[in-house]
DNA sequence: CCTGTTGCCGAAACCGGTTTCGGATCAAAT
DNA sequence: ATTTGATCCGAAACCGGTTTCGGCAACAGG
């Protein structure tokens, strides 16, 4: 650690005294053209960006780092204390935002944490070491710590979600309420009448909406929310197979299961083999997340699918603009995830005795 | 994009300038005192530090960058293309590399790409904008463009994997060959003598290391190689099964599959059932990787386990060091992969006729 | 006592940009 | 014809560091 760094070897570029130099100008007036500043008249703003482009000058982020606090790189924390039922996508995630933010000349800056202190600490850091101008916040929670500190240090964000306080934040979001709702339609279409909810967990500002989205449709179908029928907090299969066991060992089981996350709804195959229901005709269970695992079960579930990778680009595209000073207000997306049948939702059982 | 990025607020950091004021030095003084110039006093060494350190100096990187080249920042390449073994163990990895990192004031910037030459592109882009001072390779390629091109560009680098020519490489790797090696001598102390293996991918270099380490282990177990039991190219489930069923349908099948990837080796599972054998009884698996995945198979898969947290510590750590101009040769490390019984592997059944 | 090293530090240039300030030019107003 | 004002650009300071250069002591040797 003491040791100092060898220096890199200085691969030449073109820098803007190289710009000036050749346009006979100075480099504080090229770097007023390129920066768009109003004293500078139209004719030479066009003749020194022709030059620049031509010459294959870039600034280098670092240099104008140090006068303008900004290095054109965003930054994301991996928090792996979280569930992890975006770890499969994470390559799609990342790939998503590199993506987006490449194509603008601007890069992802990663580190990790195993708390949520240890987040904020972790952001904390890339601000002050100016490693990131900004950051994505996966996994909104209802109540955010993150936006709060983010708040404070001035700091622009963009969250994967959406959260109860919204005053200055802008996000990238998939309507779970909508599928939700559309989730209770077609089972109720399909003659069901008592329907299971099993939500994710609470603090995740997600359940609130796609609960919503649940009742939604139940009122819109004209049907009766039991609330011994509700339950909460399944993201993992196991969960997912003690909510199911819990619903369907009860007198007046439902007949068919909404499952807020993917992952969770697996555990209703294990708990249909026990019981030895057939999925798609004795239950039927619809999620959402569009996952591998969902797809790979037999029979495959259906499920909500959320493009992630989409999402990883128009959240680095949104941070960009929040970056560069555009109001929050403006900076707010909420896509349809697109549904895609599996053949685990059937017509209701006649007369369930 | 031609938008003016907002100033960031200032939060006003500890300068270099506050500290050799407040020591009564001048600027250089301190800089010279905190990187080990030689002719720089020890007293005065001490008491810079120390005030530094009091102060809580931390000098900025991008201040330093633009005279130095070095941003303290690690790179890595995502690509997509690639099959995609790791993606379970993204998050890991990723972790792994943030934290040893970040330990040592380090930051990992992270890029994709969906094809070889667009890495290369991509880490020439890096490299231009001083966005990472060395990279970390992962998957090392038997032949492998990203070496070539790194030497070329003198960037540093550092391979998760061996490669063919290793000159001016340093590497961490796990010994797939000794895994091999031992899985085959478990397989023979149980009394199978026709054993098949099932290599991966032959453009990845650890494939040449688990043949050879398999070849190794029959050898010292004093059986036959059959040629024609031993297949390559296998490192999905579907290409697992293929292998399996090709092997199996044989006259002289193997009683034992050596699988150098966890994930073909789960191809093995469908062949069984279609075939109704009994893993563990009528056919012994064995493979590498330690997945989650063979670990939730029934019976669970033997395998040789890989901590890739701790890979990605170690690589960072070595990454650091060779940014730092230590000599490739002393940055070499190689361990164990940890095996892992899972009820795969079982006696050989008696006469197979 | 004078000279030549050597050890140690300050002065100042530099890196590649941004930003402030002031001055020159030219048209319009007095 | 001079004043005024706006427009546009150059000069120079600045950001937070690193690195070169040179000079001042102290110490050794002659």
């Amino acid at each position: 650690m003491p040791k100092r760094m060898q220096p890199a070897t200085a691969a030449k570029r073109v820098t803007i005294s190289d710009v000036s130099a050749a346009l006979g100008m100075t480099k504080s007036t090229v770097s007023r053209a390129l920066n768009d500043y109003p004293d500078i008249a139209e004719g030479t703003r066009l003749r020194v960006r022709r030059m620049a482009d031509r010459m294959g000058y870039r600034p280098l982020s670092q240099a104008q780092a140090i006068r303008t606090g900004r290095v054109r790189a965003l930054g994301l924390i991996l928090q792996l204390n979280d569930h992890d039922a975006h770890r499969p996508f994470l390559a799609e995630f990342l790939a998503g935002i590199t993506f987006a933010a490449s194509k603008e000349g601007w890069t992802l800056t990663v580190a990790s944490a195993d708390s949520d202190a240890a987040t904020l600490e972790a952001m904390r850091l890339l601000v002050e070491d100016r490693k990131a101008d900004g950051f994505i916040l996966p996994r909104a929670l209802r109540e955010d710590p993150r936006v709060e500190l983010l708040r404070g240090l001035d700091t622009p964000f963009v969250m994967f979600g959406r959260t109860r306080d919204d005053a200055g934040c802008a996000w990238y979001d998939l309507s779970g309420e909508e599928a939700m709702r559309q989730a209770v339609l077609q089972l109720a279409a399909l003659g069901h009448s008592r329907i299971g909810f099993v939500n994710g967990g609470t603090r995740y500002n997600y359940s609130w909406l796609r609960e919503e989205g649940f009742l939604q449709g139940m009122a819109e179908a004209g049907l009766n929310v039991d609330p011994a029928l509700c339950l909460t907090d399944a993201v993992t299969p196991e969960a997912g197979a003690a909510a199911a066991r819990n619903l369907l060992l009860r007198e007046d089981a439902p007949t068919a299961i909404v499952y807020a996350v993917d992952a969770a709804a697996l555990g209703a195959w294990t708990v249909a083999k026990e019981q030895s229901l057939t999925i798609g005709r004795d239950l039927s269970v619809v999620a959402y997340d569009g996952s591998p695992e969902g797809a790979a079960a037999q029979p495959p579930l259906s499920s909500f699918a959320v493009d992630i990778r989409h999402a990883g680009e128009r959240l680095a595209h949104l941070l960009i603009r929040r970056i560069c000073g555009e109001d929050p207000q403006d900076l707010r997306e909420v896509d349809l995830a697109e549904f895609r049948p599996g053949g685990s939702m059937g017509p209701a059982p006649t007369t369930k005795t």
